[in-house]
RNA sequence: GCCGAGGUGGCGGAAUGGUAGACGCGGCGGACUUAAAAUCCGCUUCCCGUGAGGGAGUGUGGGUUCGAGUCCCUCCCUCGGCACCA
């Protein structure tokens, strides 16, 4: 046998072999316990780095464990195809987006496999094929038919650079492009929606998942709920229809401190309750804040701005007359476009009162108010004052008992608002998939029938971004007939959001191939939900939280009858490389072929392991790697150079097995949690107890020829073709990968020997070897019989001895 | 400002409230070699000491405890998210 190990050809054979053999294909059998591990599927943007690596080979590891505990493990992969890269390239290189994309698969398929996973690939999907976006079609026609899709005319985020309109999720940062980093602007159109909002109360529950604390934080905080009340104030205008205006606030309690109204500049009122000498400011201001990007006016510490109206409202509790104010800080699309101000105990108001000279009315008493003017808001709780009848309660009773008056006098109720907005999914791209909508001069918007689907994408249109879609100057595409009334109608020329087509893949794994519906009931009884879901946290707020909702929604559709997708969700950090998040842009992106080529795949599988907790990812390091790689090689000649030991020793066999039961529990533990570096680093310290006992020949050969067999199987899903090719020259029968998971004796596990630690007042000052059988008594004496201890204690008196079962032994002193 | 994750040797990182620094990288010394590579062995937190040994030490300052990297409080810093959301 060669003393260095050859990956290139040993990892080659092992892989065409298992595919032949097919034993990582995996059917659905009801004996077996089965786990549904799913990675994040990529995005064929041209060739695997070692970004993807990181995020594929740890979870194929713990996929491969569970494989050998016995579970009837589904561990799929496919391409989330249809997006933006695809026709940019088409664009700036003249190739279809089809076959740029297409090309990009097949060459990362090959990169894929060079990894060694367990992959199914018979239940590969792709997003942009018909056979998949037949179905992302359908449901969205589902959820037309149920009201959950609908088309609203709205000021919506327009990324200049990528030519479409955003979803607000993929507005990021002070109103950057999710994608491009180009800056975001508004645009009024009319666009397809999805009712996410329907779902928030029910996606701010997490039980019953175990999800990342800082990704339900961020959900939450994104869904943004508020409780409060809408009340109205009374409007007395001869030539204003309306008599009332509601405004939203989660602080009824400080409803007679309000001193003041504010309207949105966009509120449909304001014109109407502009008085005629204030017309020509009004007028200037609103034009002005017309003129603001969303994320300047949002911008924090900004100096607040406003003109007054010239007319008032009501406050109805106390029947003061409130002067109304249009100011940018209140925003048409949250609560009612209206808020009331309390300066006294809201920091915008505040200030806003501060600076236009606006009374300041505390009906809150701050801690030691001493009923002065007040310097700052208070937000907090206390007793309310100035506030009529409900002087003398607390703010917390005195919101409950303002609610009850509101809603008894019909002025208002308790409600909740939220932050989060309905979904957009149309884009004004080509590369997605077409929103299946037909538009009949006589009858309007008509859904086209499930038969007729799918819409396919025509293959030969102009796809330069014009900022309309691509597919309205594709005449044979737009021309259609009326499904409805058999007239000419005209497509829906915008496509969906990509996020629709990641929204389901997961169920699409458990149904390769099924043609007349998305999924088979069945298959999707026996392995859904996904027991493990893993990759990057930055899809929190919009791959993870559109799944869930479309989860939800699917299950009240009826056709599957579970709420939640993933079960588990865990996210692997981020590998840096020269001071940066790898990426294809950042053009730090190291490319694993290279390394694959040299050291193997199992060397690189091992070192992204051993990085750090996967969930901190790490520094790509090629040193790194070269130490995985020779730790490999020790493993290769550990047992390649072979053993001849005694038939039996029974000292020396007993501690070997010890040390292999602990390394079991330790590495099965360690798996479990998804702890993969403390899981290696146990493996490298058996192994090199193994070096030793190798060296001086101390064990027997049996003990020794198990310990190597363990030292296998442990190491099968981590380096699964050196594994298998060492299992192999060790005369077991092909192969490694169907072999059980060992089983640990916890009672062999046990030391005989511990370390007793002996302290004195809590310092470190002497160790002794000790049976691990001793008892209290016996540790105690021991311990205050060393000449060491005795050295602190001769001068001072004992106080008192503590005692730590197979630990230590602390003496306390006066 | 709010929410979340962090802060431990030269570096990545280990440590059920009980020996801080496992494991690896790097470094230093040695063996093998004509030489190098590969491999193997030893040392490697800092300070004092030839040594035995002693002292200090897990961002800061307090606290709880026989004992704190770990638990509690204060503050500082780094990263991620959200933020004029009424």
């Amino acid at each position: 046998m060669a003393l260095r190990y050859i990956p290139r050809e040993v990892e080659k054979k092992w892989q065409e072999k298992w595919a032949a053999d097919r034993i990582y294909e995996v059917t659905e059998d009801k004996s077996r316990p089965k786990f549904y591990a799913l990675t994040m599927f990529p995005y064929p943007s041209g060739a695997l780095h070692i970004g993807h690596w990181y995020a594929m080979a740890p979870s194929d590891v713990h996929a491969r464990f569970k494989r050998m505990q016995g579970f009837n493990v589904l561990h799929p992969m496919g391409f989330d195809a249809f997006g933006l890269p695809a026709e940019n390239a088409a664009i700036s290189r003249g190739i279809h987006p089809y076959k740029w994309t297409m090309g990009n698969v097949e060459n990362m398929r090959q990169q894929l496999r060079s990894m060694g996973t367990i992959y199914d690939w018979s239940r590969e999907m792709v997003s942009c094929l018909p056979d998949y976006y037949h179905w992302t079609e359908w449901f969205f026609l589902k959820l037309y038919h149920a009201g959950l899709a609908y088309r609203a005319k709205a000021p919506v985020n327009w990324c200049p650079r990528c030519q479409t309109v955003l979803a607000n999720e993929q507005v990021i940062g002070e109103g950057y492009c999710e994608r491009c980093g180009a800056q975001v602007t508004k645009k009024e159109l009319e666009q397809w929606f999805l009712r996410i909002t329907k779902y928030a109360d029910e996606l701010l529950d997490f039980s019953g998942i175990v999800w990342p604390e800082r990704i339900q934080a961020m959900q939450t905080n994104w869904i943004g709920r508020s409780e409060g009340a809408e009340l109205s104030f009374g409007l007395e205008h001869e030539d204003v229809a309306e008599k009332e205006i509601r405004a939203f606030t989660t602080r009824p309690d400080t409803i007679f401190g309000v001193t003041f109204f504010l309207l949105s500049p966009e509120h449909p009122l304001v014109s109407q309750l502009t008085a005629p000498a204030q017309r020509a400011e009004v007028e200037e201001y609103v034009d002005w804040c017309r003129r603001q990007a969303d994320y300047e006016r949002t911008a924090v510490g900004r100096e607040k701005t406003g003109v007054f109206l010239g007319s008032y409202v009501v406050n109805r509790l106390n029947g003061e007359k409130v002067p109304i104010w249009i100011t940018d800080y209140v925003l048409p699309s949250y609560g009612t476009g209206a808020v009331m101000g309390v300066p006294a105990h809201d920091e915008r108001d505040f200030e806003f009162a501060r600076k236009f000279n606006i009374d300041i009315r505390t009906v809150i008493a701050p801690p030691d108010w001493s009923g002065g003017e007040p310097t700052e808001a208070w937000s907090g709780q206390g007793m309310m004052v100035n506030s009529g009848e409900f002087n003398g309660l607390s703010s917390e009773r005195g919101y409950e008992a303002i609610c009850d008056l509101l809603e008894d006098k019909g002025w208002g109720k308790r409600t909740v608002t939220y932050r989060i907005r309905d979904w957009l999914i149309s884009r004004q791209r080509y590369w997605g998939a077409p929103i299946p909508m037909v538009y009949c001069d006589r009858c309007g918007v008509v859904p086209v029938p499930e038969e007729d689907l799918p819409v396919l994408l025509p293959p030969d249109a102009e796809f330069k971004p014009t900022g309309e879609s691509p597919l309205k100057y594709c005449e044979p595409f737009v021309n259609t007939t009326c499904p409805k009334c058999g007239g000419p109608g005209r497509r829906e020329t915008d496509t969906m959001d990509t996020f629709m087509c990641s929204n389901w893949y997961f169920l699409r794994y458990t149904s390769p191939g099924e043609d007349s519906a998305p999924f088979d009931d069945h298959k999707i009884a026996y392995w859904m939900p996904v027991d493990l879901y893993t990759g990057g946290a930055e899809h929190a707020v919009l791959h993870l939280l559109y799944s869930r909702f479309f989860t939800k929604a699917l299950r009240d559709l009826g056709l599957i009858d579970f709420g939640e997708p993933f079960t588990r969700l865990f996210n692997q950090g981020i590998i840096v490389y020269r001071g940066g998040k790898m990426s294809k842009s950042k053009g730090n992106v190291v490319a694993p072929d290279e390394y694959v080529r040299e050291l193997g795949a199992d060397a690189v599988r091992a070192y992204l392991m051993f990085i750090g907790p996967w969930g901190l990812g790490g520094e790509w390091s090629d040193s790194g790697l070269v130490g995985m790689s020779r730790w490999l090689n020790r493993i290769w000649r550990l047992v390649g150079v072979g053993y001849a030991g005694k038939a039996s020793v029974p000292e020396a066999d007993r501690e070997l097995r010890r040390l292999t039961h602990k390394t079991i529990r330790k590495a099965s533990e360690d798996l479990e949690k998804l702890r993969f570096n403390t899981m290696l680093a146990c493996l490298m310290e058996f192994t090199n107890y193994l070096s030793k006992v190798q060296e001086a020949r101390s064990v027997s050969t049996p003990a020794w020829e198990a310990a190597i067999t363990y030292l296998l199987l442990l190491l099968a899903p981590t380096a699964p073709h050196l594994a298998e090719e060492l299992w192999a020259r060790t005369g077991h029968p092909y192969s490694i990968h169907n072999q059980s998971w060992p089983e640990y004796d916890t009672e062999l596990a046990k030391d005989k020997e511990i370390t007793l630690v002996v302290q004195v007042n809590g310092k470190l000052r002497d160790k002794l070897v000790v049976p691990a059988s001793i008892g209290e008594a016996e540790a105690k004496e021991l311990a205050l019989g060393r000449q060491r201890v005795q050295a602190y204690t001769n001068v001072k008196g004992i106080t008192k001895v503590i005692y730590v079962p197979e630990r230590l032994v602390n003496v306390v002193t006066s």
